[in-house]
RNA sequence: CGGGGAGUAGCGCAGUUGGGAGCGCACUUGAUUUGGGAUCAAGGGGUCAGGAGUUCAAGUCUCCUCUCCCCGACCA
């Protein structure tokens, strides 16, 4: 490929929109434009990338036996009312009609389609375990895209989905896949990433593992364990919070106007947040409120709150709504409210004595409230006391014990045992050796495509631009030629094209009539991991300079060892990428 | 969904009390340059997001719509 006919220009000026330094730079290099919120376009050189990425994870996949399909984006609702997702999912999945008024989905990932597939090709215990997947695009209406790259609505995906047997034939090939993405993720040239336990979400199922690349523009965070290695995505890590046991004192009421958040009463009392009981209203899917009790210092995990109210959906209860309840918003607690009111407790609130909360009264709150005296539990039907506190950092670890830690990670892939809810659902039937029905069991494995290639860059880069690792980089080799005008270079330059080409390698030309600053800028900025550097003075000695973008170590040799030298850099710098 | 900000040339932006549509980069042509974002000269490029209104006159004032970005997503 020739520079001056690559369709895309670089940008001097960061776009204006961009936050993260991958988002800047895939812009500014001419790899990546915008059309709409969380919807971009991939120019020439980030569909190289894209193309070598996914023929990595096409070879990691068939090496497990993966077999490669295609399923439609466009799907009818009703193959998303046989799970129930149709309902369950909300502005997420975005629906449309088309023009005989047939009401359709765009899918945001295929356990349906491959579901309707299973149910016509799957008979016999002996087909399984099979694994088929595809590369596809998504689209999930994000409600906030952000991230350029990393978060968007439309994106290509790599997804697959496993059946088999038994959960023991399932958790066996869930490990292989595991394996695999570590390869994956070697190959494409990314260091940090850790898996970890993560949420199945929408997804159902009860294990499931994120791949995180740990960077610190990472959208999700993760709590760790440097002593035992325990390793989970916030949303569904524990720990062991410190309670604060006292001598309990009698229950009082005490005025406290116009004092309704847990910042305003612990100010007002004077008294740490740690002393105070939070009480958050949630509504499910279904409209049933919660009141949920917490310890003033702690956040809800929402994620967990789902799991124990069995709603993958959940928002704020409205004002009218909690009224209904019997609570007074600003000053509500569980004392007083309708005795059938669905009511979680964290043990936050259990393990400690004398806190302050909510009186269910306008303008008061009661001092020295003790769960365990002041609640008679049996008079509430519906109580619950869970452990849904969000873990924070130093808060102990659940399996050792000791301190643990928090960071950010970019969820770059994921995996997911998910037992029987989509055979069942389709009424998937398989014979096994006695000639007995069973429903198989799936597992399905994810890989933002789009977003491993930003978090490539985002892991990859320096003050001048991209440093892509040579197994996805867009080309092997980038040509600048200093001085075009002077024919011996022209020449020279077009030769070693022609010549790195017929012998197999990926090579741009610079071939623009630009300054040497501006060639080398756009160089080091576009990325590429090898610059064969000609110019006049080289010339007259017959010798050229390769240029290593990721050490911007510089070697010059002569013009006849140019091949030989290049060459074995190369095979040198790919096997710095297997797996 | 709520709050804030923005929309003027391909990109980044200025545009004051209402009267000329501009600057830098990019692009085209010519000349001089060519080992780290050159210089000079001459050019091309506009639905000022869209619509309605006020006015002799609107990028600028009013109303509506659209689009994009950021923050919050909650603690009562």
């Amino acid at each position: 490929m020739k520079l001056q006919n690559l369709f895309g220009t670089r940008i001097k000026e960061d776009p204006k929109d961009a936050e993260l330094i991958s988002h800047k730079l895939l812009v500014r290099a001419g790899y990546l434009r915008q059309n709409a919120t969380g919807i971009y376009s991939y120019l020439p050189l980030l569909q190289r990338v894209l193309l070598k990425i996914t023929e990595i994870i096409r070879e990691e996949m068939n090496a497990i036996d993966g077999q490669e399909i295609l399923m439609p984006l466009t799907q009818p609702k009703e193959m998303w009312e046989k799970t129930g997702r149709y309902q369950s999912i909300k502005e997420e999945l975005l629906r449309f009609s088309d023009r005989w008024d047939k009401e359709m989905v765009l899918a945001m990932t295929h356990e349906e389609a491959v579901s309707f597939l299973a149910k016509t090709e799957l008979s016999s215990y002996k087909q399984l375990p099979i694994m088929v997947y595809q590369i596809q695009l998504k689209f999930r209406d994000e409600p906030r895209c952000r991230g350029g790259i990393i978060r968007v609505r439309e994106f290509t995906m790599k997804d697959g989905y496993s059946f088999h047997k038994d959960e023991e034939c399932l958790k066996k090939y869930y490990d292989s896949v595991y394996e695999a993405y570590e390869k994956i993720f070697k190959r494409v040239g990314l260091r940090k990433v850790i898996a970890v336990q993560a949420d199945p979400g929408m997804m159902g199922g009860r294990i499931s593992h994120e791949f995180m690349l740990l960077v610190p523009s990472g959208e999700d965070t993760i709590v760790y364990c440097d002593s035992c290695g325990y390793k989970a995505n916030k949303e569904v890590a524990t720990s062991k919070i410190e309670s604060f046991k006292e001598e309990m004192k009698q229950l009082q009421l005490i005025e406290t106007p116009e004092k309704k958040s847990i910042e305003e009463v612990a100010n007002f009392l004077k008294i740490a947040k740690n002393k105070t009981v939070k009480a958050v209203f949630y509504a499910d899917d279904k409209d049933k409120v919660y009141l949920i009790l917490i310890r003033g210092d702690r956040e809800v995990n929402e994620t967990r709150l789902k799991k124990l109210i069995n709603s993958i959906y959940l928002r704020f209860a409205e004002e009218k709504e909690i009224l209904e309840t019997g609570a007074v918003p600003g000053y509500a607690s569980c004392l007083g409210v309708k005795k059938d009111l669905n009511i979680f407790i964290d043990n936050t609130v259990v393990e400690s004595n004398n806190l302050v909360a909510g009186a269910n009264k306008e303008g008061y709150h009661y001092l020295n409230f003790n769960f365990a005296r002041d609640v008679d539990t049996k008079s509430y039907p519906n109580l619950r006391i869970e452990s849904f506190a969000e873990v924070l950092e130093g808060d102990l670890c659940p399996q050792c014990g000791s301190h643990l830690s928090v960071t950010r990670g970019i969820e770059i892939g994921n995996i997911f045992q998910l037992g029987d809810k989509y055979t069942k659902s389709y009424d998937i039937k398989v014979l096994d050796e006695n000639g007995k029905v069973f429903y198989p069991v799936m597992g399905c494995y994810g890989i933002g495509v789009g977003r491993l290639a930003g978090s490539i860059v985002e892991e990859s880069n320096d003050d001048s631009g991209i440093i892509w690792p040579i197994s996805v980089a867009p080309f092997e080799i980038h040509i600048v030629a200093l001085n075009q005008k002077n024919k011996d270079v022209y020449e020279k330059a077009n030769k070693l094209y022609k010549e790195l080409i017929e012998n197999s390698f990926e090579v741009l030309l610079d071939d623009r009539e630009e300054s040497a600053g501006v060639k080398f800028a756009d160089a080091d900025l576009i990325g590429i991991p090898f610059q064969v550097i000609v110019s006049p003075k080289l010339i007259e000695r017959k010798q050229i300079e390769i240029k290593i973008r990721k050490t911007s170590e510089k070697i010059i040799v002569d013009e006849e060892k140019l091949l030989e030298t290049l060459g074995s850099m190369i095979q040198k710098e790919y096997l710095n990428y297997q797996s």
